[in-house]
DNA sequence: GCCAACGTTGGC
DNA sequence: GCCAACGTTGGC
């Protein structure tokens, strides 16, 4: 089991929006980056823990918990001429972004990233890293453990 | 709205 | 295959 880090815009899909969702899921789609893309295709597996993000909003942090609910199958919204996340370059024979179902579990309270940030014990954590842009992180086990045992019950 | 950091593009 | 220019991300 693997734990990862997924980053929404709340305007776009909120953890409030995930959880109205039928069946409490969504399609993760709209990844345009190689690194996050690779994460989704090679790296989850169905059930695997996520920590849901709020990001580019008024308060960036964890707004929730979810689960990785499907395997990697073809983003349909790069072949939408019509959104934004549309890719002119992209084969329907050989799509070039795929992307996993998340299904919400709960929202928690929300944890800012300067909270994450005053922690000695996440101090390794990819989406702190300095210039850390991926929408997409791994999260390690111990790192999962302390946020969710330790910081969504304080 | 600023800006640092990073990914992508494309000319050579 | 290098690298400058450009676009994007995302916290502040």
């Amino acid at each position: 089991m693997n734990y990862w880090l997924m980053k929404s815009e709340p305007e776009e899909c909120s953890i409030d929006m995930a959880l109205a969702a039928p069946k409490k899921t969504v399609p993760w789609t709209g990844v345009r980056n190689y690194q996050a893309r690779n994460f989704m295709r090679d790296g989850m597996k169905l059930g695997d823990g996520v920590l849901f993000y709020h990001s580019s909003c008024a308060e960036p942090g964890i707004a929730g918990l979810a689960e990785v609910a499907s395997a990697a199958y073809p983003d349909a919204t790069q072949f939408d001429k019509k959104s934004k996340y549309y890719d002119p370059a992209s084969k329907k024979d050989a799509p070039r972004w795929v992307h996993v179902d998340v299904r919400a579990t709960k929202k928690t309270r929300l944890v800012p990233i300067a909270e994450l940030r005053a922690q000695p014990e996440l101090a390794d954590m990819v989406i702190l890293k300095r210039g850390n842009r991926l929408s997409i992180t791994p999260v390690s086990a111990a790192e999962w453990r302390f946020i969710t045992s330790k910081l969504l019950n304080s």
